[in-house]
DNA sequence: TTTATATATTGCTATATATAAATATAGCGA
DNA sequence: TCGCTATATTTATATATAGCAATATATAAA
């Protein structure tokens, strides 16, 4: 039950459901895009993917100074199913998915180099 | 996404995720049978009863001096299906299953002068 | 090696939530 | 009617969590 119920607290928090959202239309996105997507501190958004990794519903890849994040395969595929359903066309969810566009349309660099300008 | 969200946080609480187990077995259980269950205060049950309502995950009936709840016809079959797959083997859940046994085989009556008894 | 950068961790505050005691409401029986 | 009982609400308190600033760690570039 302990496994189950720390899934669900990790999902109970609409920050971390945009991102699950987004990771199941991305395959992988690095902490900056993430960053620059939920629009929140660095050690915020860390601490949020440090949360779903805890519940194994996300699993990570270091590459150099990044880190990639992807849905784990033993995300449960009804849920995750449900979720993209139930919240999928929801205003704040399409208005992320046109904001991951064009986070997307930049390269990883330029994307780090902006928070840098925003937050010096 | 707001009622996706609710929904998810009324699920993130052991004991709520015990009583949604519990009425998805038994069609419906009247408040002082969760109480009996869970050996919470009622007032913190009501609360989780309150809680898994505004969720709309549950509905509820009244009869008398008793109120009798039911999961809710809108609540999402494949998240009931996984949360039963999923911890309806764990310890907790088949000791609530024997217990709820033992609390059906008595009448109603019986278990709220049960309680009475218990928490004069 | 020094400097810059991407991410993680720690310490803290503000807010949210679980719990129970006290109180209120409502239905049943005498 | 009055008292008893089942449930709900209010109030208070303890714990948990989201958020950020500061700091630490790790990697790459100069």
């Amino acid at each position: 039950m302990r496994s189950t119920l720390d899934a669900i607290k990790a999902l109970a928090d609409g920050n971390r459901l945009r991102v699950v959202v987004a990771l199941a239309a991305h395959d992988e996105l690095c902490v900056c895009q993430i960053t620059e997507l939920l629009q929140l501190a660095t050690a915020t958004v860390s601490r949020h993917m440090s949360i779903l990794h805890g519940a194994q519903l996300i699993e990570s890849r270091k590459d150099g100074r990044w880190v990639y994040h992807r849905l784990s395969s033993s995300f449960p595929a009804p849920v995750l199913q449900w979720l993209v359903q139930s919240i999928g066309q929801s205003a704040p969810i399409e208005a992320d998915r046109q904001r991951l566009a064009e986070i997307l349309s930049c390269n990883t660099v330029e994307i780090c180099k902006k928070q840098k300008g925003r937050r010096p």
